[in-house]
DNA sequence: ATAGTGAATAATTTATTGATTGTTCAATTT
DNA sequence: AAATTGAACAATCAATAAATTATTCACTAT
């Protein structure tokens, strides 16, 4: 790592320690010099902007959550079921409790989706990643039943928006939100494991269309 | 209607006019007592305060949005699968517009829930008060498979959250969020009409509890 | 008594100013 | 040359003053 790097990385470390102590608005750029012996200036050979740490921040904050999501795939399990029900149950727990005991990481992350709504997208895509692996195991396995695993993956993703940082949508406590996801996961879970044919008939309530994006979504 | 009504009435209506045109933050009690030929001071024989006009109006947009969704219970259909996608749909739609065509509506909404918490949460009630009438209906016609009808309701109606309001969720327009709703309810209508069992095994993940108030709540 | 007024007051919002902060860049050091 | 500085400038924020507004209430009219 050259000697430049780790002048980015302190920088890093020391805005961290600021954003997640002060918030990202009472943190100065002269302060974080400080912290670095360099002056303000100096910041920005290393960054474009004060924003532009925040979302280098966020960025990896975003990607070790999908890695503790992703470590529930590491455990060994007796089906795909399971798998799925422990990495929706891990997201739920983890989203809550960052959200309880470090509420300055959620201002920082919508500071940066409200400036850059890509980061957003992103960070939704990289979890729908998860779901999809376990769906894709899943069908191979004989255990779902599903024609259309990518859109399959929106729909599992989007059914369980509600638990991802709940506290955003209800004031329920974390076993509320827990027995309730539970019911979710089982008509979701009969949905998946069911052979029967269950087209929608929604196909007659909206309107087709030539070019679909989600059908060949990632 | 008594004379006294008349004049309460005329309140809300100018309310409304200048709510859904200036906001309410930019209405003054005093353009209201102009637009009812009345003094400030005597606004409060009828309204405790500027707020509760607010919650009146926004109480009957609540009521009015879910006749809406009701309305669709009057149509003949096919099954109880059928009446289900179209109040969801519905549903997803008559939100929808609304944000788009009358924003201010939301506005006067989220004001009313930040200074009362319960407004939201019996309109979110009312709501399901809707779905639980569908799956009581299915359930008797041998349609669907459901255990637990209460559960199961609430658990639709958080599995469909995203669907709701969808604007303040993401900025997909309102086809893609059809299309995607409808992969969502084939995959909630096969685990509602299979027979097969797929009672969580959620209940390794999460501790049980003694007092289960979600299973018996309306 | 009941309905209504409008000036008085308390609470809130808006405007303004001064101070702070993000960012740039010509000059300086390494 | 590459790295760094720090003063200059523009943008933003905080504090406070001024204005507006919500609410009350002693009083008047019906």
């Amino acid at each position: 790592m050259s000697e430049s790097d780790l002048k980015r990385e302190k920088i890093i470390d020391a805005a961290r320690e600021r954003f997640s102590h002060y918030g990202y608005p009472k943190t100065t750029i002269a302060e974080l010099a400080d912290d670095c012996a360099m002056s303000p200036g100096n910041i920005y050979r290393f960054f474009k902007g004060k924003i532009d740490i925040a979302v280098e921040i966020a960025r990896r904050e975003a990607l070790s959550a999908v890695e503790v999501i992703e470590a529930v795939l590491e455990c060994p399990v007796r089906s795909s079921r399971q798998r799925l029900e422990e990495v929706v149950f891990a997201d739920l727990r983890y989203t809550f409790h960052l959200l309880e005991n470090r509420p300055k990481t959620l201002e920082l992350a919508q500071i940066v989706v409200s400036d850059r709504p890509q980061f957003q997208i992103e960070s939704l895509r990289r979890e729908r990643r998860v779901f999809q692996r376990i769906l894709h195991e899943g069908q191979a396995s004989g255990e779902f039943y599903i024609d259309n695993v990518a859109a399959t993956t929106i729909a599992l993703h989007a059914a369980t928006t509600k638990y991802r940082y709940a506290q955003l949508f209800t004031n329920q406590t974390l076993s509320e939100l827990e027995r309730e996801l539970a019911h979710v996961m089982t008509v979701i879970m009969r949905g998946l494991m069911s052979a029967q044919d269950a087209k929608p008939i929604a196909e007659t309530i909206i309107p087709p269309e030539d070019t679909n994006a989600m059908d060949s979504a990632s």
